[in-house]
DNA sequence: ATCCTATCTGTAACGGGTTACACAAAATGA
DNA sequence: TCATTTTGTGTAACCCGTTACAGATAGGAT
């Protein structure tokens, strides 16, 4: 491995010198740093980070917690977090927890290990005692843990009623819901207000679990419309177990939209993929994640700690499985 | 923060001693190994592996280099390496280099900086010359870089050909491919067992770009389908573009399988999620990644450099897209 | 000529672990 | 009892960049 000192060797300076032109600080004469950049050039040396980052305690290096990485929601967050930092010259050092609390606590204390910068975090099973005792920047997405923490979300239980008056306005009345699981806040939170607003109109209230999987909401779908062939629409607690519903419609035959309509929450991919294409509470995933990841930096680099509280705003994307109904 | 000499201190004991303790090397009374503990407790203390990785030039980390982190293959293959390196108390550095030659090499720069202690490498775009110059092992998975480099995948030709002649079997004779970019070797390969094949059994070949993109891929089958409106399968170089394919064949009302037969090639959920769900040629991803995990790091503990080729087999997953036709 | 400042470069300590080596004490053996 | 081995612990050098500080030279002002 080269180092620093066989460039100083090579081109005839001291060490000091060489970090000078590389961290491009202080007095070098044009004449020696010509002659350092050759020699790095020559022996293709490469600054060792972690020798770097012992000195420094700045690793540049931001650790980013996701729940589960073969959800596109998250996978979408990932590359524009990657992004941003990247352009601020930071590296991301991503972890898939699996929704195992055992594995974010391991995830974290290996990031604090590595002196990870700053850390982001998307997490259900965690809890703010978790995070207490980390003592470097967070940032939580998706999801509040405590007035210190910095924070970037939406508004599910607003968001999620926007959701269902859409239904309301294609002049659906008997609206069911697929629950997500129980103990995530944000699938109770839409879920609540599925109940509040339908209880508000007057409107019959019908929900079974999907705990936010495909195929568990598939069967669920299946049984809710044998159970009560009348549903007119579907309004599934995130787009996961929308595309479930909508398998388990066609499945049975129903048509989508002209005798059921499916609603969705997320507006990740999947709800274009399939036909028809399902119109769903799109979070604005690109610019959470951007947000995020610039909050976090700028904590990191101008140690501002304002507890922000970044709540966007979801766009209704209205498409084929809810068009039509109307017209009846 | 905490560091070994503040253990020391506090457990009125030498540096040397705590990390002897630490690591459970040497000898160290029993007597003195618990007031150690007892200090690292009380003061919660946690190595630094940064000052760790510096001395004993073994960081512990491996990086992972994926093309793009938001297509389900490759998140799936995330998950295992993770949960495979994890095991081996290694903790992975992933980097998705959305196909970007240019963020591929910065990449790989920022794990050598790292001192990462290997490197597993999924790229179309990089070359052998771009990794020669890593000093650590490498593991190459679903392509071939060079001989040197030990690598996991499938025979893209052979599982091709097999992919075909399922749909041969189908009773098929119009068959039309939806080939990949043209600079990725395995779509290549694909679409060469695709015309190999054709030509052999004197059958018309009929091909068009789908760039492994859904809606690229949704755009040309539709014109596909409207100038031959006598096609009576489409194999898709990859599933994303059978998901296109399927998305056109209904658009333009034609049934799938009883009009048009579609087959895929991957093995990704998505094929699962649409109805009719696609056939598909699956690749044993987990096993790929589980391997290619494996091999590296035995290559990392064992310093095993036995340029490995590890050829795995796909499987044909038959679904609803490519049943029925036989009937007709 | 003298003083001052700006420019340029090197020496050495530092960060937080690890470990070779030295030394002491205890256990074992003859 | 003395020699030898095993056990237990500490000192200090080392890993590789960074930077405070000091020293040297050159140029400008007076």
């Amino acid at each position: 491995m080269v180092t620093i000192r066989d460039v100083a060797k090579e081109a005839q300076v001291s060490v000091a010198t060489v970090s000078r032109v590389l961290n491009k600080r202080g007095y070098v004469h044009e004449h020696t740093r010509v002659r350092v950049e050759g020699a790095i050039h020559k022996l293709s040396y490469r600054p060792n980070n972690v020798a770097r980052t012992l000195f420094k305690k700045q690793s540049k290096m931001i650790g980013f917690l996701v729940p589960d990485i073969t959800n596109p929601y998250f996978a979408q967050l990932v590359r524009v977090v990657e992004q941003v930092t990247n352009e601020a010259e930071f590296t991301t050092f991503l972890c898939s927890s699996e929704e195992d609390l055992q594995k974010e606590l391991r995830h974290l204390e290996k990031m604090q290990e590595n002196h990870v910068d700053g850390v982001i975090v998307i997490s259900n099973t965690l809890e703010w005692e978790h995070l207490q005792s980390l003592d470097i920047p967070i940032v939580a997405l998706d999801r509040t843990f405590h007035e210190e923490v910095p924070t970037v979300r939406i508004d599910n239980y607003e968001e999620s009623l926007r959701a269902i008056q859409h239904l309301l306005d294609e002049g659906c009345t008997r609206i069911a819901h697929i629950q997500g699981p129980a103990h995530i806040a944000n699938s109770t939170l839409r879920f609540q207000a599925y109940t509040d607003l339908m209880q508000a109109k007057g409107l019959p209230v019908l929900s079974t679990k999907g705990e936010y999987d495909l195929k568990v909401s598939e069967q669920a779908v299946s049984r809710l419309l044998e159970d009560h062939p009348d549903t007119e629409a579907i309004y599934a607690g995130n787009d996961v177990m929308a595309v479930g519903a909508l398998k388990a419609a066609q499945r049975m035959g129903k048509r989508v939209p002209e005798d059921l309509l499916i609603m969705g929450f997320d507006g990740i991919d999947w709800t274009e993929m399939v036909t028809p294409e399902i119109s769903t509470m799109a979070q604005p995933i690109e610019e959470m994640g951007r947000q995020a990841a610039k909050l976090l930096l700028q904590q990191i680099e101008e140690g501002v700690t304002a507890p922000a509280k970044t709540v966007l705003h979801a766009s209704l994307l209205t498409r084929q499985s809810t068009r039509g109904k109307v017209n009846r």
